[in-house]
DNA sequence: ATTACATGAATGAATAGTCATTCATGTTTT
DNA sequence: AAAACATGAATGACTATTCATTCATGTAAT
């Protein structure tokens, strides 16, 4: 118990840490502190400091999927299934922004095997996209025309971009609720067969 | 003259340093290495590391930013005008891969000089997305519900994901063409107003 | 219930290596 | 022969990781 505790404390830590400072700025002393633990108890849970963000990542990515998963498999209507994960997608990285930054921005970076382990692990959670797309053009919702993995690309940018910016400015005065009705319309009304 | 050869040809290579190793990995000496010159060289052109990262972004932001103004201002369609953004920045990324790598991950780095820098030095870019729409707003052609600033957003992180997938998968079997194509379809049929 | 012993979690000072930057020296240009 | 430019070895500051030691908790023996 007591371990399992310290562990997540330091996962606490070091994604407050990593998020502020960025990964290469942040010192283990620093996630240490933050965790009121010392230098060296870190290595007793984790390897090295890329461990450390990578296990950030998988823990924070996971729960994510696993919420969303759970959400959409009770659904099995395409519009409805896009609106949820884009407000779950917004919810969750206006919630916990330390960890939306960690995603962003320090999990793209350049190390050739950290960001070949991210699109791996991401593509799981990104592809939920493209499943639906391909979904809603069985079900004729959708138009046929639409690449399902290039449109992914398309709405995912599209949150990550607005989402990204609530953790660069003070851009706080669109509410998570406006901002997924803007990208749902627009992209909405982009790929589905016309109806009126 | 031999110094301004020699200052691009420190620029050009650290775009390719950076982007292949990403800006805290990558040592002084690859850079001084690439170009060819002395370590000790590249302080008589640069103050520090961080120095040349900004000129790289500077110099290559320019240049797009220049071009793109340029092939704007002959017209007075905003339908034509945001297609030519997106031809041109898709264009731009995909042809200098190196500094689409630097602009979309390096520079978004964490410490927060750079990244306010690469905000205001960015908005200026991005903001002609911004003037775009509001100009379509004024002529009747896009919906007036659509909020510019989000919409911006909306396009540019589209944009950019697309873009920057060129640089992680071996993803090539997308055309420029293409990509912009399906971008155009979805985002102006989402902004547009209905006209059948 | 007190004492002796055992365990392994936690500590943080010391190590060992890295690299941005400087500068004494050399080379080229005017 | 100055001045301007270029070199790259040496410097010095910085920090991830290690490991000898401490300490808290549990168990056994008396």
């Amino acid at each position: 118990m007591k371990a399992e505790n310290k562990h997540s404390k330091i996962i606490t830590a070091a994604t407050k840490v990593f998020a502020k400072k960025g990964f290469f700025t942040a010192r283990i002393s620093d996630i240490a502190k933050e965790a009121k633990v010392a230098d060296g108890t870190i290595y007793l849970y984790f390897n090295n400091k890329y461990d450390i963000l990578l296990s950030v990542f998988e823990e924070g990515v996971g729960k994510i999927l696993g919420k969303t998963q759970k959400l959409l498999a009770a659904n099995d209507d395409p519009v409805e299934m896009l609106r949820i994960y884009v407000i779950e997608h917004l919810t969750a990285m206006r919630k916990n922004k330390n960890l939306a930054e960690v995603i962003q921005i320090e999990l793209r970076q350049t190390n050739k095997v950290i960001k070949q382990y991210r699109d791996k692990k991401f593509s799981e959670y990104t592809g939920i996209i493209t499943t639906i797309i391909q979904f809603g053009q069985e079900k004729g919702v959708f138009r046929s025309d639409i690449h399902p993995d290039l449109s992914k690309r398309i709405l995912f940018g599209a949150l990550d971009e607005v989402s990204r910016v609530w953790n660069v400015t003070l851009e706080t005065h669109y509410t998570v609720e406006e901002v997924a009705d803007q990208v749902l319309t627009i992209f909405l009304r982009g790929i589905m067969v016309a109806n009126n």
